[in-house]
DNA sequence: CATTATTACTTGCATATTGCAAGTTAAATT
DNA sequence: AATTTAACTTGCAATATGCAAGTAATAATG
C-alpha cells in the first residue's frame, strides 16, 4: 500500500486538499497518468481504504471518500506534513506548521470532523491553491 | 522517496529494529534484493537520511545510520505502526500500542535518545523478533 | 431532439523498475 | 594458505509505469 508512488499522495489529497472525483486528481498538477490513476483508485477501493459512489445530482461523476480506515491515516499524514515542512521544500507557510506541531491533536480532529460532515473545503491551505492566509482551521469548538 | 516499496521499510528498521548492516536487512525475511537493496541504500544516503560508515572493529561491516532528518521520521513511523496495529495484522502487542498512543511523545522522545546515543536495542518488541514481553522503554529519567 | 462536451475510464505499446541467480572483491577467520 | 563472511555487481527475465489515443455513458447546449 505505501509501496508505490501513488497510493499515499491520493490520500493525502483526500484528506489535505478535498479531492473527490478523478477529474481533481488527474488535473491535480502531480501528473499521474489516468490508467495508473483508475487502477490506484480501484485497489485503494479494494483494500478498503476508499470508497466510491455516483454522484446522485450527475451521473458521470464518481464521487471517492475515504473510509474510516482510510482517515485513520490523518495522523500520519500530519506528522509526514510538519516533516516536510522541516526538511524539504513544502509550500506550506512556517507558521501554519508551528500552529500544527503545537496543535496536533485539534487538527486530527478537525480534519476527522470534516470528514464525517463530508465538509471537503481543504483544511490545509498552502496544499490547496491560493487561500494560503485564510482561516484555516476552527478554533470555537463545534456541536 | 515515499514513491517506492523499500524505502520506508529501511527507515522503519532502523528505527524500530534496530538495524546497522546490509546483512541485518537482507536476512530480515522481508526478502528485498541484494542489488534493490544496495540501490536504496545509495539513494538514501545521497538524499541525507542515512550516512554509511566501516566499522571500526571490522573492515567488511558497513555501518548504516539514520541522520537527523531521517530520525525526524520517528513520529510517522509511530503513527504508522499506531495505524497498522488497528488496521492490519502486525505482531505488535495490543497494550504496547495503547501504551504507545498515550505516550507518543515519551515514545519518540525515547527513540530519538536511543539514536543519539547509539543505542541499537530495538525500541519496539514485536518487530524485533521474540522478546515481545520485555520492559521496551525506561519509564525513569535519563540524565 | 441532435450535437457537442464532460467525466471516467480502457487499450496498446514503449520505457523504466524490480526481482532473481550467480558472480566479484576485500577483509576477517581458521 | 585456504575458507568464510560481508557487501556489494552484473545480466537477464518479469513486472510495473507512463504516454497517447480511444471509448462509453451521461449531461449540457442550441
Amino acid at each position: 500500500m505505501f509501496g508505490d508512488r501513488w497510493s499515499l499522495l491520493i490520500i493525502r489529497d483526500l484528506i489535505v486538499r478535498g479531492f473527490r472525483t478523478f477529474k481533481e486528481f488527474q488535473k491535480s498538477g502531480e501528473g499521474i497518468a489516468t490508467n495508473i490513476l483508475a487502477d490506484r483508485l480501484r485497489k485503494l477501493e479494494a483494500k478498503g481504504f476508499i470508497t466510491s459512489a455516483l454522484e446522485e445530482t450527475d451521473g458521470r461523476r464518481v464521487n471517492y471518500r475515504l473510509t474510516e480506515k482510510g482517515i485513520d491515516l490523518a495522523p500520519v499524514l500530519l506528522e509526514l506534513l510538519i516533516w516536510g515542512a522541516r526538511h524539504e521544500e513544502t509550500g506550506v507557510p512556517c507558521a501554519l506548521i508551528e500552529y500544527m506541531e503545537s496543535h496536533r491533536k485539534e487538527v486530527v480532529a478537525e480534519v476527522r470532523r470534516r470528514w464525517r460532515e463530508r465538509d471537503s473545503t481543504p483544511p490545509i491551505p498552502g496544499f490547496a491553491g491560493s487561500d494560503a492566509g485564510r482561516k484555516w482551521i476552527r478554533t470555537r469548538r463545534v456541536a
